[in-house]
DNA sequence: ATTGCTGCAAACCTTTTGCAAGAAT
DNA sequence: ATTCTTGCAAAAGGTTTGCAGCAAT
């Protein structure tokens, strides 16, 4: 179906991500359907933060035909395997990517940019709220909003 | 039109607070109207974190008529006018609160609790974007997710 | 008198849901 | 054969907008 299918050598340096992707869904109880393939396949291949709009379109590109509804099934599905993991990106739509790549985001307010944020970054801030308030900080789950360099 | 208004000792305790409103929205070229008085007091009178629908709500019930669509207006006007600030909450919708009050906050992914955190414990996570990224971060705009004592 | 603000209704955007048919296991 | 997943269409939730009339200045 896929290309790298019927050409092993490929198959061979790109299969082995998607394919622990299935693994893990089907040890869900979970089925690889051609939707799920494709999300997976459209997140592989970027290293890009992707709206469901975004996804829904590339999904378009590859394979016409698939319902926008059944993309946010199988990104909630995914989501829920911890496979892909969802970004609040307060003003704009929820943005998603796999949990490999997981981490925190700024998101500027002017113009929409995205800047990935290390972790190490917010060691104090989560050590502090989690001993004055005993709240368990998860800085991947919303974006940080401000105003980046081009735009302050 | 309010019972404050006629009873000068109690307008004397409670209305200067309002009447400093009032006079940065004249200032920006707006005028005074029911609603927008509404919309204020009824942010005045709370130290809760209310959302849209919860000032619709309060507004209606003090004085029956006024619009939704209203109300939204009321509120973006006065956040340009630097009164209100609006915070995103994630999931939830975006919840309000008069700049004078303004603070950053947690927002439980369980139960929705919202605990209000003092600017300070921002400070080490700002400079440090500031530094790295030369982004300047609004902590007071976009609430931070997590897991709340009871939910964890 | 000017023009900003209002109520109403409709639209918008993103996401969710019900359902019968279809496909993965 | 089972039951998970899909496509379609409709709905839902939160917010915005167009417009003609009303009201604050």
């Amino acid at each position: 179906m896929r290309a790298a299918d019927s050409v092993p050598g490929v198959a061979a340096l790109t299969e082995p991500a998607a394919d622990r992707i299935y693994d893990a869904i089907r040890r869900a109880g979970g089925r690889i359907t051609v939707p799920t393939r494709m999300v997976v396949a459209v997140l592989l291949d970027t290293d890009r933060h992707l709206t469901a709009d975004d996804i829904i379109a590339e999904v378009e590109r590859r394979t016409p035909g698939v319902a926008p509804s059944t993309i946010y099934r199988v990104l909630q599905r995914l989501d829920e395997v911890e496979i892909v993991e969802h970004v609040h990106s307060g003003t704009g739509p929820t943005f998603f990517h796999l949990r490999e790549q997981g981490h925190a985001h700024l998101v500027c307010n002017e113009c929409g940019s995205i800047i990935d944020l290390p972790d190490r970054l917010f060691d104090g801030l989560a050590r502090a709220v989690d001993r004055a308030y005993d709240f368990s900080l998860q800085t991947h789950h919303a974006a940080l909003l401000g105003r980046c360099s081009r735009c302050r």
